[in-house]
Formats: structure tokens, C-alpha cells, sequence
DNA sequence: CTGTTGATCTGCT
DNA sequence: GCAGATCAACAGT
């Protein structure tokens, strides 16, 4: 595997309705390149947030923090939370739509878990990047990564899937972790087996 | 300027 | 199952 195999997302797949983007991101590979170390897993949690809706950073005005998702689509909106983890969004949203973004919230470790471990001070691979917290610090996306471009930037984007995505375990549910507009089914799931994977186990690539 | 809350994770009970 | 960690953003005064 190397960086060139990966088919980056362009811009069109991130110009659509928030909710239908959270849905079409279940099996795409997030990819951080960290000193030439491909760190890549394949999404199986994702949230959709709008400007219409109260659990949503988006809601109601545009902020400092929230600008990223009120900006060009295909950016990304890292924000920090609890004091101590940071989450990432991708910005999308159709024309029509003044703000959105999807929380990337698990992926599946796919290249460089030994890196993961690293970065977690965690060895089961289950746990490495199983929520949004989890996830950034497996990547090493912090603040700094807040807002960078994931259709031009050289080390941080999304890309299509490298396993192989069945369409009939994706499942829609209610969200996670927010008090308001708790019924509304925009957390989007992957509750297949995770098969395809074109890779050695511990992450090297040819 | 102050107080509150939060799109979470971990470890202990 | 629940408390504690730990701090930036925001709303209210």
C-alpha cells in the first residue's frame, strides 16, 4: 500500500445534504500521513450536525469556534472537548445548507495500528479508535489540524473505502453524548464484519 | 468578569 | 454504573 493508491474524496461527495454525506462517509478511509507513517482507518461511526439543529456547534450563529463549519466544504472542524480530547468534523453541506459537518466518531484501524498503539499507550486494537476522542489521538489530530483542506492537503484527507462495504449493515440510529434533539437518527453505523482489508496486520506497506 | 456546560474517556466500585 | 479529569467557548451580569 502506498499513498498513491488511495483515492482521495473531492469536492462534490462533501457539497451534499449533511445527513446523506454522514451516511456515504460508513466504509471511506481516514488518512493522517505522520513523519511518512500512513495512519488510515476505515469509518464505521459518523454523526451528521446542521445549522438547524440544537445539538449542533453550527446551531443557531456563526462563533469563532464554529466558523470552520460555516466555511468551504471539505474542510475539517477540530474542536476541543472536556478539556482534554479534540474531535473532527468534515464540512458538508449542500448549497442550500448554511452550516454542517459529520463527527467522524470510530474507525477501524486499518494501516499503521503500530503507530496507533504508540499514540494511545494502548494495545488492543479494538480500543485504539473506538470514538471521537479515541480516534483523533490515535491519528494524532490535534487543534493545529483544525480547518486544514481534506481535498488538497497532503497529510490529512479522506479517501475511498479499502475494505469492502456491504450497503445493508449500515444502520442509522439516534446520536450519542447530546441532550438536546436526542430522538433524531443522525448517527450512522457499520454493523458488518469488516472484510477486504488489503494489508498485513501490523500496518506495513509495499 | 464569572459561572456553567460540554458532539468524552478512563479507572474504580 | 459513576465520578473525576481539565479547559475553552459562550451566555449572562
Amino acid at each position: 500500500m502506498n499513498k498513491e493508491r488511495l483515492i482521495r474524496l473531492t469536492e462534490p461527495f462533501f457539497a451534499r445534504e449533511t445527513v446523506i454525506v454522514a451516511r456515504d462517509l460508513i466504509g471511506m478511509t481516514l488518512v493522517h500521513v505522520v513523519n511518512g507513517n500512513i495512519l488510515a482507518g476505515a469509518i464505521i461511526e459518523t454523526e451528521a450536525y446542521t445549522f438547524e439543529d440544537p445539538a449542533s456547534h453550527a446551531y443557531g450563529r456563526q462563533t469563532a469556534r464554529n466558523a470552520p463549519l460555516f466555511g468551504p466544504v471539505g474542510r475539517c472542524y477540530v474542536y476541543f472537548i472536556y478539556g482534554m480530547h479534540y474531535c473532527i468534523n468534515a464540512v458538508s453541506r449542500a448549497p442550500e445548507q448554511r452550516a454542517g459537518g459529520v463527527l467522524i466518531r470510530a474507525v477501524q484501524p486499518l494501516l499503521g495500528i503500530e503507530y496507533m498503539k504508540q499514540n494511545r499507550g494502548v494495545d488492543d486494537v479494538q480500543r485504539l479508535a473506538a470514538g471521537p476522542g479515541m480516534l483523533t489521538q490515535a491519528f494524532g489530530i490535534t487543534k493545529k489540524d483544525n480547518n486544514r483542506n481534506l481535498l488538497r492537503d497532503e497529510t490529512l484527507f479522506i479517501a475511498e473505502p479499502l475494505i469492502d462495504v456491504q450497503e445493508e449493515f449500515i444502520k442509522a440510529t439516534p446520536r450519542i453524548g447530546i441532550s438536546k434533539a436526542k430522538e433524531i437518527e443522525w448517527r450512522f453505523v457499520y454493523n458488518g464484519l469488516i472484510t477486504g482489508i488489503p494489508v498485513k496486520a501490523d500496518g506495513r506497506y509495499d
